[in-house]
DNA sequence: GACACCTTGTGCATCAGTTCACAAGAGTCT
DNA sequence: AGACTCTTGTGAACTGATGCACAAGGTGTC
């Protein structure tokens, strides 16, 4: 048992959804649940289950399973869930302007507290209660708002300077929609989602089966 | 050197990276390019560039490097990309619209050729130049419009019905963004795009510094 | 032709992640 | 208490991916 060691980063990309699929778990109510229970709810298998589990120190009771509320806490504590971690979007476009709408990151803690765009039409503006400024007062937003995460949905020519302008406001955390690639400093985590990539990795699926009929 | 051997999955998911690396060299041109500038390109390492353009056969030339050309058609062939797959977007709210107004998609073989929305106004409608049809009419839209990727962009409840539909219609490849776990058949590829993990992510690593300065 | 200089292709060590399989513990029933 | 059932936690084998380091093979120069 570690209780607080080193979580390995594929489990750290599992624990969100095994917290979500604790969700089917009412609260309040006491309730146990098995390593088997959640590896389906969660689209794994058992055994990853466990030894995921194991990673944060929790303990379940053998013969019977988990606490479901306990469960639940554990995780929320390993991810730090409780945290609230304001979100600035920047360029809102068709894409920032769909994100800055979903209440779905509220809920879990990371609100879209503003955004900025090149576009003077839109400086100035208030899209779906989120105040849209110029591009250069970024450093200020994020100060003023202890934003602590960085979205960018620019167009891919303006997503590295606006990577540096978010890096050079302090910002550590970035989520990138652009199909580029983006430098930063070490500490700086970036995640890309690249949408272009995952069709293209279907397409050759898609590709390969076509081959093999052919033949 | 294996001409058309398994290409390991990591693999593929950077040959993308690499195609659009090579976009920074002009077409027609004979160029040469190293793994190591191409690394730069892609935001990989050199040794990792050679050992995946190993596995499509690719040959370059000692001592000079890769010709640029034929470099963009050998992993261009490996992909398909010469294929184009037409996409159908399942639930053109916030997100869907975004995505059937994207032109990239398109660009790069992936045409959104139609849409499917359960909202009675939104049926009969033709946003941004794609029709939206009633879900019940997928099955249809596939088999006339040669539909072979689902995106399915639903709220939550809706995504396994909708996932179960693209199935039946013959839908093998699916790019979901609803924050479920869907089943299905083994067959069946499925790429889950999950924001809100991604930023819990982000926000694990957040708190992890958090904690750190607190001690 | 010989030599100096590049950059590829790859064998090999290493590392991270997955999966198996089973002993150890906790409950339950008689 | 003892036997039986269940499920956890984990050592160990295995799989896949990464990165090093260097021989092999090409180019260019003298
Ligand atoms: N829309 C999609 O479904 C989709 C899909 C995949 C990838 N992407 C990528 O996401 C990004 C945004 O896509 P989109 O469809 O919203 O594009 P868009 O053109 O609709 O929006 C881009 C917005 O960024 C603004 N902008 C330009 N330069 C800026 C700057 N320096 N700072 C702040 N804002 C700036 C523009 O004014 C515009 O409003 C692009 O990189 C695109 O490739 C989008
Ligand atoms: N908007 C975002 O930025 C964002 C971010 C992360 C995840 N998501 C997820 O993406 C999905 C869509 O998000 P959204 O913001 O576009 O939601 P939305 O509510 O704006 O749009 C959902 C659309 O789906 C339609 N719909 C409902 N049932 C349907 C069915 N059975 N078949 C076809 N269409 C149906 C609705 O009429 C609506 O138009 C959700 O699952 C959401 O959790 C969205």
């Amino acid at each position: 048992m570690a209780p607080l060691g080193r979580i390995p980063e594929a489990t750290v990309a599992r624990l969100p959804l095994y917290l979500r699929g604790l969700d089917a778990f009412p609260v309040g109510v006491t309730a146990t649940v098995s390593s088997d229970e959640l590896a389906d709810l969660a689209g794994v298998n058992a055994a990853k289950v466990r030894k995921d589990l194991s990673h944060l120190g929790t303990y379940g009771t053998r013969g019977v399973g988990y606490d479901s509320a306990f469960l639940r806490f554990q995780i929320s504590q390993a991810l730090g869930v409780a945290n609230v971690w304001p979100v600035v979007v920047c360029g809102m476009g068709n894409l920032g302007r769909a994100l800055a709408n979903h209440i779905g990151f509220t809920d879990c803690g990371f609100p879209v507290v503003a955004a900025t765009d090149s576009d003077l039409d839109k400086i100035g503006t208030v899209v779906d209660g989120v105040p849209v400024h110029a591009p250069g007062e970024l450093g200020d937003i994020v100060h003023r708002l202890n934003v602590a995460i960085g979205v960018i949905s620019t167009p891919p020519e303006a997503a590295q300077g606006t990577a540096d302008a978010l890096v050079a406001a302090g910002v550590t955390s970035i989520m990138s929609f652009a199909p580029t690639v983006l430098s930063a400093p070490d500490e700086v985590e970036i995640r890309s989602v690249d949408l272009v990539t995952e069709l293209q990795i279907l397409g050759f699926h898609l590709h390969r089966v076509r081959i093999a009929e052919d033949s």
